[in-house]
DNA sequence: AAAAGCAGCAACCGCCGACTT
DNA sequence: TAAGTCGGCGGTTGCTGCTTT
């Protein structure tokens, strides 16, 4: 076979297969804090057990908070239709013209719907137009896991039932989590720091995990679910100690130049030195831009797309950096946010 | 009520091109 | 210029829930 191509992690370490809400908070909670630079190292610097490229599929395509659902609309179905007699497969160019749907979804929507009916439609009657559509029946709701955002705030009374009390809970566990990382964080690596020998990077793995572990628990208790929640289940399956991401100390490569660089004795935040550099960047480009919050919709307003113009796949960086300065967390930190969970959907074990 | 078949869709896989070293 | 890395893309798979028998 050849050399070949690398695997991009290995599969016998990740975990593969559907995100519990365990995972999405996670994720959700990370790139809000410090972006998506890197999605190599993106899943061991969030306590993730995913591949990157995984991680990416599941904010790109379910996560972000500017990903729409719900079903097609004629219209849509229309342009898809319209936009595939010109560009065949390419589903990523497709998806730019529908502002909001990813290219997965159009593909789905394409192979399970609209090219049956086209089928049927040129055999009962080969004049009939191929670009009118029938009235929309298609749903891109998911069966299995369902998205943590919702552009389109659905008006199912599972929904509404939970209402504001649950949306303010779910925001703050998400920030406990984030608070209790970065405490926790801090702490293990001021340990490794006084003594290096008897510490770990997989150690502060292990502890986030305890942290999200407990985080969860006060969401699962706390919150009243029309019926109970199973995060034992989740956390079982997300969580098991045996299956921790061993990161041998020497080879983390960044982590232990950056400990040895001089900036250690001068570091403000001990946070600048977990997450390395490359998070550094992508954290001052979005303070820059303020394109993160709106990405997010955490801060003021968020932009409207333009009509033309899908949210890029690729998020902008945001101006250029300069890596000389010292990184200051406290400076990009999003004041008093507060997350609109309004449209929150749940996971099918809640409801 | 149970089994089989089907439909929908989330997630994975592997290739490709751009970029970096 | 070659080799390596990474993000992105499109094809495909396999799980889940619904419908039919």
């Amino acid at each position: 076979m050849g050399k070949g191509r690398a695997p991009c992690c290995d599969k016998t370490q990740v975990k593969r297969g559907p995100w519990s809400p365990s995972e999405d908070l996670k994720l959700i909670a990370f790139i809000r804090k410090y972006g998506h630079q890197n999605w190599r190292s993106l899943p061991k610097q969030a306590g993730l057990m995913r591949c990157g490229k995984s991680c990416r599929l599941r904010w790109i395509n379910y996560l972000r908070p500017d990903v729409k659902r719900g079903n097609f609309t004629p219209e849509e179905e229309e342009t898809i239709i319209r936009l595939h007699k010109d560009f065949g497969n390419k589903w990523s160019k497709i998806a730019s013209c529908l502002p909001g749907r990813t290219d997965n979804e159009i593909k789905n929507v394409w192979n399970t719907h609209l090219k049956k009916r086209l089928d049927v439609k040129q055999s009962s009657n080969p004049s009939v137009d191929e670009s009118k559509p029938e009235s929309s029946t298609t749903s891109s709701s998911s069966s299995s896991s369902e998205s943590f955002f919702l552009n389109e705030r659905p008006n199912s009374s599972k929904t509404t039932t939970l209402g504001n009390e649950f949306n303010d809970q779910v925001s703050q566990s998400i920030d406990k989590i984030e608070q209790d990382l970065d405490k926790q964080v801090s702490d293990e690596l001021i340990g490794i720091i006084e003594d290096p020998k008897e510490s770990s990077i997989s150690s502060i793995a292990t502890s986030s995990q305890n942290i999200a572990y407990k985080v969860e628990q006060q969401l699962a208790s706390s919150l009243s679910y029309p019926r109970s929640y199973d995060f034992d289940g989740i956390l079982e399956e997300v969580d098991k100690p045996n299956h921790l991401y061993e990161i041998p100390w020497k080879s983390d490569y960044d982590f232990c130049k950056l400990l040895d660089d001089d900036s250690i004795g001068s570091f403000q935040s001990i946070e600048n030195i977990v997450l390395g550099e490359e998070i550094v960047q992508d954290v001052k480009a979005k303070q820059g831009s303020h394109d993160f919050e709106n990405e997010l919709g955490v801060v003021g307003e968020i932009k409207e797309p333009k009509e033309d113009h899908v949210l890029p796949k690729n998020y902008d960086a945001g101006p250029e950096i300069d890596h000389t300065q010292i990184f200051d967390l406290d400076d990009m930190r999003i004041l008093e946010y507060e997350l609109d969970l309004g449209y929150i959907q749940l996971w099918p074990s809640w409801s």
